[in-house]
RNA sequence: GCACCCUUAGCUCAAUGGAUAGAGCGUUGGCCUCCGGAGCCAAAGGUUGAAGGUUCGAGUCCUUCAGGGUGCGCCA
């Protein structure tokens, strides 16, 4: 027996790595001078390491003690006596410094980690509690362009976020596939639509033929009434009109689902809009006869409390259902038969007016829980170009002649990886390459874009998305790699019991603590709705140990002459593996374990 | 015109109201006899758009202004 100490912790089984923190806020609130949960929210890491592990800013109490904030610092520090946990307390300034036992902290925590009977990370947060997760959603005999990336990517990483968290979610694929551009698009087929040109790229096609017709629409107005009349015809149930729509939807689907495939997204649920229209007729009605929605232009809305916001439109002039009709009934359905406790709308911010206009009719129609709906915004994709001389930020999409198809760029970016492959395995690449490069390659575009706050505009950048070096997706899947090699190279079994007291360096005790952050990490991801804070975690989680790692003469994992000290670098090793795959794995990229 | 969002290093972005504002790219200079150089280290680069205010403390909160973006009844 080494230490005394790390027998005591060895008893306590159930240990959390939060241990440490309620230590340092019961130590705290015994002095009488702070309450506990008050101590809990002011606690911070100190921006240096020598200055501690954990620290509490005193000056909040400075007013109610009416003492220099100093002063309270050294009083608390003094009323504090070492423990097995914490081994020191210092002040600087108003600051209370705490220093926990190291290997106590580097014990539990790879303990935990390595525990293969827990799931790290994960905790029971949303136990018994359903979230639906409203995302990607494109419009039918559109292309899938670089704008529905942000969407898709975000949505699939909530997804995979609250599933951690222990919640039942419920993803839902809000296809686009009713309204009137299919109207324009049977319109547009009916005058001079080529099958074979159709079947061959369905989406490119169906693109061509509206963005053709919608422009000579804008002059021609017969052309509007035609596009309007195969819209009635189908909304009215019009046999070839449901046939053309029918299979405009089929062969979209069938391409949308070729890229879902390649970035790993499986939805549970594809219902466009075109399910929900059935129930459109009684909502709108109901709404009339409880006064609700009336009249307005021809129109049948729901006017806002606010009368600067326009009315939700139930009913156009023309007799068509709208956006939001339909949207209100998608609401409604979900709710009966999902009973979520949260829906989150994974759309773009240029929506928020839209979607505060839809919270506001649902709750006037009755329905109390549309608060529980939140629109989870995000930037746009903003190309640069030259007009006049001038680097301009605009909105990228068809009508701006920006058009980037995301599948182009997921294919450039895995040449892209097959390039550096090549380059780095000049004898051939020990494995499947296009595989590594595909993983490779949609590692850089995922990361590339989960890397940025999800509210922030996106200026697309060949140059920031190709570069694998740095803070990219390839970064973090080499270091993924790295790892999985250190440990085929000493080949046996991680063991888990191993002298906690070797793992002694600073740069090892920083890992740790790392490490420990998962499943805090995971919680303000997912309460932020902002995947971008796993992202800059990952990051950092890997920085530290490469720069751990490159320092070979102290660090050196595997070495024959150490046993004792490789098989507890190992253990650290293998853990330090499993957070970054986790992580990874989240965000939707692949782990890498050789590239 | 009105509303909402954004503005941090040359570029792209970080920073639960806390200590000296950090990374990456690019630039310059280092580091492979040794576990993978898609890596690591170092240098240079800042009046956090401007001015007030709240606070013990503001990149962060409030007000005004400037620049940019987005939206504003029958597109989805």
């Amino acid at each position: 027996m080494r230490d005394k100490r790390d027998y005591l912790l060895q008893e306590q089984e159930d240990a959390t790595m939060l241990n440490f923190t309620s230590e340092i806020v019961k130590s705290v609130a015994d002095t009488g001078l702070i309450e506990a949960a008050e101590a809990e929210a002011l606690l911070v890491t100190p921006p240096k390491e020598d200055m501690g592990d954990y620290a509490l800013p005193c000056f909040t109490l400075a007013k109610r003690l009416r003492k220099n904030p100093a002063a309270i610092a050294a009083e608390i520090a003094e009323k504090i006596a070492p423990s097995e946990l914490i081994v020191r307390v210092e002040t600087q300034g108003a600051y209370l410094n705490f220093f926990v036992n190291r290997t106590a902290f580097v014990r539990q925590c790879f303990s935990e980690i390595s525990d293969d009977s827990k799931d790290f990370g994960a905790t029971d947060h949303g136990r018994g509690k359903t979230v639906v997760i409203d995302y990607s959603s494109p419009n039918i005999a559109k292309e899938f362009r670089v704008f529905h990336l942000r969407t898709t990517v975000l949505g699939h990483a909530l997804y995979n976020i609250f599933r951690a968290l222990g919640y039942k979610v419920v993803s839902v694929n809000h296809l686009g596939d009713w309204g009137t551009q299919f109207g324009v698009v049977i319109a547009a087929f009916k005058e001079k639509g080529d099958r074979e040109a159709l079947d061959h790229e369905p989406l490119k096609y169906l693109t061509q033929l509206y963005v053709d017709y919608n422009r000579r629409m804008a002059e021609d107005e017969s052309l509007r009434e035609t596009a309007r009349g195969w819209l009635r015809k189908l909304e009215d149930g019009d046999e070839e009109a449901h046939e053309l729509w029918r299979l405009f939807c089929d062969l979209s689907i069938k391409d949308f689902k070729r890229v879902y495939l390649r970035l790993g997204i499986e939805f549970d649920h594809y219902l466009g809009e075109s399910f929900y229209f059935r129930f459109t007729d009684e909502i709108i009605r109901k709404a009339q006869a409880d006064g609700v929605a009336v009249e307005s232009q021809g129109a049948i809305v729901i006017k806002m409390d606010d009368e600067d916001i326009p009315p939700v439109i139930l009913r156009k002039s023309d007799g068509a259902t709208g956006y939001h009709t339909r949207d209100i009934a998608a609401a409604i359905w979900r709710h009966e038969n999902f009973g979520f406790d949260k829906m989150l709308y994974v759309v773009g911010a240029e929506q928020k007016l839209y979607f505060r206009q839809l919270i506001e009719a649902l709750e006037k129609l009755g329905h109390g829980w549309a608060k529980n709906l939140e629109h989870v915004a995000h930037g746009l994709y903003l190309d640069t170009r030259e007009v006049d001389g001038v680097q301009v930020r605009a909105k990228a999409g068809t009508r701006s002649g920006f058009k980037v198809i995301l599948e182009d760029i997921i294919d450039d970016a895995v040449a892209r990886a097959e390039r550096v492959i090549d380059e780095n395995y000049p004898n051939g690449f020990p494995g499947d390459k296009k595989q590594a490069a595909e993983a490779i390659g949609i590692g850089a575009i995922v990361f590339g874009d989960l890397k940025n706050g999800r509210i922030k505009d996106v200026v697309f950048d060949w140059e920031t998305v190709l570069n694998f070096k740095g803070e990219s997706g390839p970064y973090l899947q080499y270091s993924h790699a790295r790892l999985c090699s250190i440990l085929g190279k000493y080949g046996g079994a991680v063991e888990r019991e191993v002298d906690f007291a070797l793992l002694d360096d600073p740069e090892e005790f920083a890992i740790a603590r790392l490490a420990a952050d998962l499943p805090r990490i995971l919680l303000r991801t997912a309460e932020a709705c902002e995947p971008s804070v796993l992202c800059s975690y990952l990051v950092a989680l890997a920085g530290a140990f490469n720069k751990y790692y490159t320092d070979i003469s102290r660090h050196k994992v595997v070495d024959p002459a150490n046993p004792a000290r490789t098989k507890a670098r190992v253990l650290m090793v293998d853990c330090v593996r499993r957070v970054l795959g986790k992580g990874l794995k989240i965000l939707g990229i692949s782990p890498m374990e050789k590239m």
